[in-house]
DNA sequence: GACAAATACGAACGATCGTTCTAAATTCAC
DNA sequence: GTGAATTTAGAACGATCGTTCGTATTTGTC
């Protein structure tokens, strides 16, 4: 297979009605998610905001679950290229570590997603339901979870954070501190969320660094 | 007012057959939103699982809303109750702060809810849907939330952190640590939640201890 | 333009949602 | 024990839930 059979198998295909619809149909679902959680994810309000009748909307998908995994999929989607794939261009080691922490903190806002993240928002309604869409759900944290370590790993290999540097227990508190920002940022409205949340970040990262005195505690 | 009439008004009076039912309740139903969330907490439901008709039950909340903000008042004076007040047996400084993040990890389980901490979870349905039970979650997450920086004050005062130490900023990121923890352990069903919360915790902590060189990055 | 395939609609299904009545049963103070 | 007040049950309401089915309409291919 050439390269041009390539892309135009993967990329330029122009999309079918249905795969078009599906894709608006998933976008709007997305916002949904985002403000009112997969829960309010119903094929009633969904067909209305997109126009379509509930059984013309159902037929793409199914059944309810799989359309809550879809969506998540999308969900997922964006964040590999909002926030993993655009830290990318940067300088691997610290300088993407921090791209890839704020870009984590705003990609929900940065693609229009009124309400927070959407895939946060699914690990809190689905950890204790268990089914296929739990599983999509720890699939997807769990992928970006040793995305995160990865790029921690990459920081102890530029020479800039100590060997003795535990990536996922990096990964571990950077995800907390995405969280309290979400907290303050989402619930109380907390102006200085974002400061707060790169403030975290500052002294977790400050830790790891060879330049920091051994007598301070490491991340590990 | 003596203090005999004061018991008996606030302790000792016996419940009125209305108010033990509506007492067991918001038990069952304090479990219900601990695992299945405060959207799956169905009139209908919660009548089955009491035994009681749905007409009944609904007379003693009056809106679904208002059972809502029940439940999560009763589930506030539960963390007020394990949490807070738990760990005031421990002498004021980073001892009782340690006790106040272990119990806040801890007391969902101690309290046999199964699935994890309602209050939490009510903060990611709540946060985009404007109301009084948003209103009710808010106040009890400021309430929480200046509990464990008095805490933190405290430790100041005993000389144990550092003066420059911001209450506020170390709260935010030891609430961070408590949802990291949660993830983990009830998401992804990680085994070492617990220990890499307490890492976590340790490493914060350290930082703001007046022993520690002023050449660590401290916590405000 | 014709014909098959893909896509969308409209009506209806049983179930459950929150809520409102009225009436029966129970509790509680005297 | 009696009577008033509190507490519960039962039936019904319109609305909405996820889903199914048969039938239009539209799309893509030759």
């Amino acid at each position: 297979m050439n390269a041009i059979q390539r892309l135009s198998d993967h990329a330029i295909r122009r999309l079918s009605k249905g795969e078009e619809t599906r894709a608006q149909i998933l976008d709007v679902a997305l916002n949904v998610a985002s403000e009112s959680g997969f829960e309010a994810l119903t094929i009633g309000s969904l067909a209305e905001r997109t126009g379509l009748s509930k059984s013309g909307l159902f037929a793409h998908f199914g059944s309810k679950e799989d359309l809550q995994i879809a969506v998540l999929d999308e969900g997922a989607r964006r964040v590999s290229e909002r926030v993993f794939k655009a830290a990318l261009s940067e300088q691997r080691g610290v300088v993407r570590l921090r791209a890839l922490f704020g870009n984590w903190l705003g990609w929900a806002e940065s693609c229009q997603l009124k309400g927070g993240c959407p895939i946060m928002a699914a690990a809190f309604e689905f950890d204790d339901r268990p089914g296929p869409v739990r599983d999509a759900v720890v699939k997807h944290h769990a992928r970006m979870q040793s995305g995160m370590a990865r790029t921690v790993e990459l920081c102890i290999e530029t020479g800039e954070f100590r060997p003795d540097t535990d990536p996922q227990q990096f990964a571990f508190e950077i995800f907390g501190i995405a969280n309290a920002y979400y907290f303050s940022h989402r619930l109380m409205r907390d102006a200085d969320a974002a400061e707060r949340a790169f403030k975290a970040f500052d002294r977790l990262v400050t830790g790891s660094l060879v330049t920091a005195p051994s007598s301070a505690t490491s991340a590990n």
